[in-house]
DNA sequence: CAAACTAAGTGTTGAAAATACACTTTTATT
DNA sequence: AATAAAAGTGTATTTTCAACACTTAGTTTG
């Protein structure tokens, strides 16, 4: 006996992109002429795909975002798995799947990764195989496929439980970066405020954030000391 | 093209008992007799299943724990999955695969949960299928097949954490409880000492713990008040 | 029935951390 | 020279955390 012989496990994934523009996720906008005689609309969905049979899953997941946007080497996390039997058994989702799927019967069961860039230093170029991709603001996010808005919404929840217990936020800034932009960077992902003079006092704390020699340039007011992230004396938090 | 065409998806479970005796975790024994011609001694092991094909992954991990202890309805969690393409193919659970398994050889990637439950209330009757079965005290655990002594030191990590962040030490007590009980607790899964008027002050903040009418008996000292948790009001943390 | 044993139960003080709050400075632009 | 715009900075208050030791209630023993 087999109890799961013809079950796929996929791997989608979550790139969280930060500018001073605000929070964006990297969504794929499914082709139309992918669509065979499609009922229903074309969908945005999350970058995901099926893994390799020799694959590791944090690879796939390396694979999946190099394919998508050329980006190397950058953060990701895997924080959940979703394998409700029906994920992808939606009305919705059944064209598009069988437009590209041989099996679209096929259940699938993914594994979440979260994905960090910064915007600023190296914008990803989406090399599109699988229709438009484009970065979307995290408060603008429409109706995705299968359960891509739940699995985005996990995402969402592990940045900003992640944000606050280990240092990530460096993988969202440029290089150098100024401390109102750290701020804004916090305000953005956990959606509150937080005090100036306060939230400095405690950024002060943080050995692994340091002062460069050198000011932000060609800014109509008052210039601001630049900082980067030194990632060899993260304290331990 | 079917880039997974043959690989299999299971369930572990950690499953964290506790009494006054600390914290345990059930643990399997390879049965001796299941090994074809034995290289290598048996080893114990996480209790962990091939999923059903229409079953989702929570599902399956509440069926292996109750095929396993007929215990119903304990808390389970999700914690991770683990996807390393050669976590069972070590030379050391060659044997014990061959005698369990039709394909031996598949890849086998695994989803873990972790459960909890008072060993004080309702001690499970272990059904052993597999071999025999045992509660194993946490610091005196032995090397385990595949690579479940990494999964279950996740899930200890993943137990600690929550412990702090969500209100789940409950699912480990019994009922009724005295404030020493709870701190015991606190003690033993988070490896560290805590102030007893301190501790006792926090608690008292927590409007889910409620003192009941009652006292502790037959102990040969001043009787503890007893507590429970009213989950219907769990403040939001 | 008195003494001894055991764990339960209880408050205060000092230190540290978190919060609230407003004006001055530096540069670019007009 | 005046203006605009965001950078940068300190103190006082409140809240939380940490350290610390004796009394109480019931059981057992002599």
């Amino acid at each position: 006996m087999q109890p799961n012989e013809s079950l796929h496990l996929s791997v989608d994934c979550i790139l969280f992109g930060y500018d001073d523009d605000g929070l964006k996720v990297l969504l794929i906008n499914q082709k139309e002429d992918t669509y065979a005689h499609a009922q229903g609309r074309p969908m945005s969905q999350l970058p995901g795909d099926l893994i390799l049979i020799d694959e590791g899953l944090e690879a796939a997941a390396e694979r999946v975002l190099f394919e998508l946007t050329q980006v190397n080497g950058v953060y990701l996390k895997q924080f959940h798995a979703y394998g409700d039997p029906d994920r992808v058994k939606d009305h919705k989702d059944r064209a598009w799947l069988r437009s590209v799927r041989t099996m679209p019967d096929q259940r699938v069961i993914t594994v979440g990764y979260f994905g960090l860039v910064s915007l600023h230093d190296h914008s990803p170029q989406p090399a599109s195989f699988a229709g438009g991709v484009s970065w979307v603001d995290i408060n603008e996010v429409g109706p995705l496929a299968f359960d891509h808005n739940s699995i985005l919404n996990g995402a969402i929840e592990a940045l900003q439980t992640q944000l606050e217990t280990h240092h990530i936020s460096f993988e969202l800034l440029p290089k150098k970066f100024t401390l109102s932009q750290l701020q804004d960077l916090y305000e953005t992902v956990l959606d509150k405020k937080f005090d100036k003079r306060n939230f400095r006092k405690n950024i002060k704390k943080m050995s692994h954030v340091v002062p460069l020699d050198e000011k932000q340039q060609g800014v109509m007011h008052k210039p601001a000391q630049l900082f980067s992230f030194n990632p060899d004396q993260i304290e331990n938090a």
